[in-house]
DNA sequence: AGCTCTGTTGTTAGCGCTACCGGCAGCGCT
DNA sequence: AGCGCTGCCGGTAGCGCTAACAACAGAGCT
C-alpha cells in the first residue's frame, strides 16, 4: 500500500518547473529545457531551511552539532525538521566532508557466534560516538577478503576492523592504499598492519595441552580446519604441535576438516576420523566449541565415556560449552573485551590523537571442565 | 606503519593550481583565493580518465557496465584502473544516481541464528545483482527499530527486509514516507507494509501443541519471551493458548522470562520457573530452541526424565536440536528460504516490475525428535 | 567614537560521480 | 546523394551536503 511507483512522483513538479522557465526564456534561443534529472523525492535541507526561515547551512549546523547554536534557532529548525519528515542524506554528507563516519567490520562468518560478542561490543562503543557498522564475511575465504575490503573501500569506511592478522599482499596493498585506521584482532602479529587487538592462538592451544597433559593424557590429537582458510585453527594447530614435541616428546597427531563448514555435523565427521585414524587417543583438541560440542554429543550417544576414555576440548567457551553434560573444557577468549579495546583503538587514531599503546595482548583462559 | 597523516599529502597540488590561476587573473581584484577544502587523498574517476586518455564519462561507463564499451577502450581503461589503484566513491555515486545499490537488514538479534540463515541467503542472491547488504539489530527492543530505521534511511536504501511484521506507528510513518521497497518475514500479517514473505507464528505453535497432545500430553506449559519486545514470541503464545483451550479444553499455563537474553541459562530459569509454578506439567514448549536447549541440559544434569517425565520442545530447528541427546524435537522454519524468496521478491520490485505473489507463506514444519 | 572580539548567520564553491544530451563516424537503405 | 540509424564518446549540469570564508550585530574595551 505505501509503494505505489516512487519514480511517478517526481515528473509533476519538474515538468511545471519547466514550462515555466520556457515562457521566460527568449524564443529563438533553443527551448533549452533545464532537463532536471530525477529529481530525489526526499526531502532535503533546503527544504527544512526555507520551512524555519533560515539558511541551509544552520539547518546543517543543527543535525551536526546542535550546541553550536543557540537554543531558539535550534528549536525553530527542529520543529521544520520534525514538520517535514527529513532524514538526512549521507551520501551527500560523506561526500562533502570526506568523512563517512562508517567503519567497517570484516568477519570471516557472522554466526559463528564467537565473533558475535566481539562485533557487538564494538559496534555499541563506536556506535556510542556516532559511527556506524557494516559487517561483511569472507566465509572462511581468504581470497574473497579482498573482494569484501575493496567493496568497503568504496564506502570510503572511517576505520576498520578485522579479524586475524593474516592477509594477502593484495589485502595490505589496498589498506596501505588507502591509509584507513585498521585493526586487527583475534590473533598476534609481529607485523601488524596497524593497531591490534587479539592473542596467540599458539600460545592458548599449547596451554590446552599443558592442561590435558597435567590431567594425565598423553595420546592427543588435535582436530580443526586448519588447512583451509582459517589462520586462526592453523595457528593453534602450531602451538600443539610444539606443545606436545616439548611436553610429550612424541610425534603430533593430527586430522583436519579441510573445507567443511564450521558445524557441529563436521565435528562428529572429526570426532569418527579421530576414532579411524588415531584410535587409541586419550584426548581430543578440537579448534573450535562447535566443532567439540558436535562430538561430545556423538560421544553421548554411542556410550564413550568422557571424559574416562576420551577428554575433549574445545575452543571459544560458547554459553553451551558450560550446559553441555559433561560440561565441555575450553579456552575461553574475552570476546567482548576485545571488541570494546579495539572500538577504543580506533576511535583515537580516527580522532588523530596518539594512540598510546596500539598493540595489545587480551590473553586466554584455560577452563577445565568435566569433559577433561 | 600505514597511517602517517592522510591530510598532508594535499597541500601541495592545490597550492600550485591557486598560484597559476593568481598569475591569469586581473591583478586588482582581490587574491581570490580558489580555497580548495581538504581535497581527498584518494584516486578519482578523472585520474583514471587522464591516465587512460578518454573521459571521465568512460571510465564511468567501464565501471558500471562494462558490455557498453567496446573491448579495446574498456582494456585500456581497465589498465588505467588497475595502474591507479582506483576504488570509486559509492557515496558520490550514490548521490548523482539516487540510487545505492544498498539494501538494509533489519534484524532483531544477529547472533541470535535462526535469523542467520535468512539473513547470508539473502545478501548471497544480493550480491549477485550488485547489491551491499547493511544490517542493524533493534536488540529486540521495538521502540530501538525507529532509531535504527532513521539511521538505515540515511543511506538511503533500494530496499528494506525486516523481521517481524509488528511495527510501531513511527515505523510505519517512515517507511511510508521514504517509499522504499519492503520486506517483510518470519511472521505472517493481513496488512503487510509491501512485500511479505513468513509464515503463522500461532499456526506453528497450535501444530506443536498438536503434536504433543498426540503424544499423551495434557497438561502443555509455554514459556517463552513473550512480553518484552519479541512479538514472535507473543503469537506463538497466542497459537499455543487457542490450541490449548480447543484441544484440551483447559486454561494455558505460561511462564514468561521479562526482558532476559535469549541464552540457554534464561533457558534453565524458565525450566526453573515451570516446575515452580506448573510442577504438574508433562510438557514444555519454548519459545526457542536456544531456551529448550538450555533446560534439556539442565534436566539431564538432573536427572529428570526426558520425556518420560517431562517432554520438551523447542522452536527454530537449530543444529544443535537434533545433536543434543535427547535430540530436540522443534518446529523447523526455512530460513534459507525465507532469505532468498525475500530477495527474489525485492528484486523485482526494485527492478520496477509487477511482484506476481507479493506475499509468501513459507510455512513451518513439526519435527518430531527423542525429547516429546 | 573607534576599535577589537565574540557569537551568529549567510554565501560560495566544490566533494566525485552520473543523467542527459549532443556530436560524430560509419553503415545500410532508398 | 540524402536519409535515418546505430555505436561510440565527450561535455555539462547537477545530486545534497559541508568547509571555508564573509558579513554583521552587539558587547566590551580604550
Amino acid at each position: 500500500m505505501t509503494q505505489g511507483a516512487p519514480s511517478a512522483r517526481t515528473g509533476r513538479a519538474d515538468g511545471a518547473a519547466a514550462g515555466a522557465m520556457d515562457i521566460v526564456s527568449d524564443v529563438t534561443q533553443p527551448p533549452r529545457r533545464p532537463r532536471k534529472r530525477s529529481a530525489t523525492r526526499s526531502v532535503t535541507l533546503s527544504d527544512v531551511a526555507a520551512a524555519a526561515g533560515v539558511s541551509a547551512q544552520t539547518v546543517s549546523r543543527v543535525v551536526r552539532d546542535p550546541r553550536s547554536v543557540p537554543d531558539e534557532t535550534r528549536a525553530n529548525v527542529e520543529a521544520a525538521i520534525a514538520a517535514t519528515g527529513y532524514v538526512p542524506n549521507l551520501a551527500a554528507s560523506n561526500l562533502a566532508s570526506n568523512r563517512s563516519r562508517t567503519v567497517g567490520v570484516l568477519v570471516p562468518q557472522i554466526n559463528a557466534s564467537v565473533f558475535a560478542d566481539t562485533v557487538h561490543a564494538f559496534s555499541t562503543a563506536l556506535a556510542a560516538h556516532g559511527y556506524q557498522i557494516f559487517v561483511g564475511t569472507t566465509d572462511y575465504r581468504p581470497e574473497h577478503e579482498e573482494d569484501v575490503l575493496r567493496s568497503f573501500l568504496g564506502r570510503r569506511p572511517d576505520g576498520l576492523l578485522m579479524v586475524g592478522t593474516d592477509h594477502t599482499p593484495g589485502t595490505r596493498a589496498l589498506l596501505a592504499a588507502a591509509g584507513v585506521p585498521v585493526v586487527e584482532t583475534w590473533g598476534w602479529s609481529d607485523d601488524p598492519v596497524d593497531l591490534l587487538v587479539g592473542f596467540s592462538n599458539a600460545a592458548a592451544a599449547a596451554a590446552m595441552v599443558g592442561h590435558l597433559v597435567e590431567r594425565g593424557r598423553r595420546r592427543i590429537t588435535f582436530a580443526g580446519r586448519h588447512t583451509s582458510g582459517d589462520p586462526r585453527a592453523a595457528e593453534r594447530l602450531d602451538g600443539y604441535a610444539t606443545a606436545v614435541r616439548e611436553l610429550l616428546g612424541t610425534a603430533p597427531r593430527t586430522v583436519d576438516a579441510g573445507p567443511e563448514p564450521v558445524t557441529m555435523d563436521t565435528g562428529v565427521t572429526l570426532l569418527d576420523l579421530v576414532l579411524e585414524r588415531h584410535p587409541d587417543s586419550d584426548a581430543v583438541m578440537f579448534s573450535s566449541d562447535v566443532f567439540a560440542a558436535g562430538a561430545l554429543q556423538a560421544c553421548v550417544r554411542r556410550g564413550i565415556d568422557v571424559p574416562g576414555t576420551l577428554a575433549l576440548a574445545g575452543f571459544g567457551d560458547f554459553e553451551l560449552a558450560r550446559h553441555l553434560v559433561p560440561s565441555l573444557t575450553t579456552v575461553a577468549v574475552p570476546g567482548t573485551l576485545i571488541g570494546e579495546l579495539g572500538a577504543e583503538l580506533l576511535l583515537e587514531r580516527m580522532r588523530g590523537t596518539p594512540v598510546g599503546v596500539p598493540h595489545r595482548d587480551v590473553g586466554y583462559r584455560v577452563v577445565a571442565r568435566a569433559s577433561s
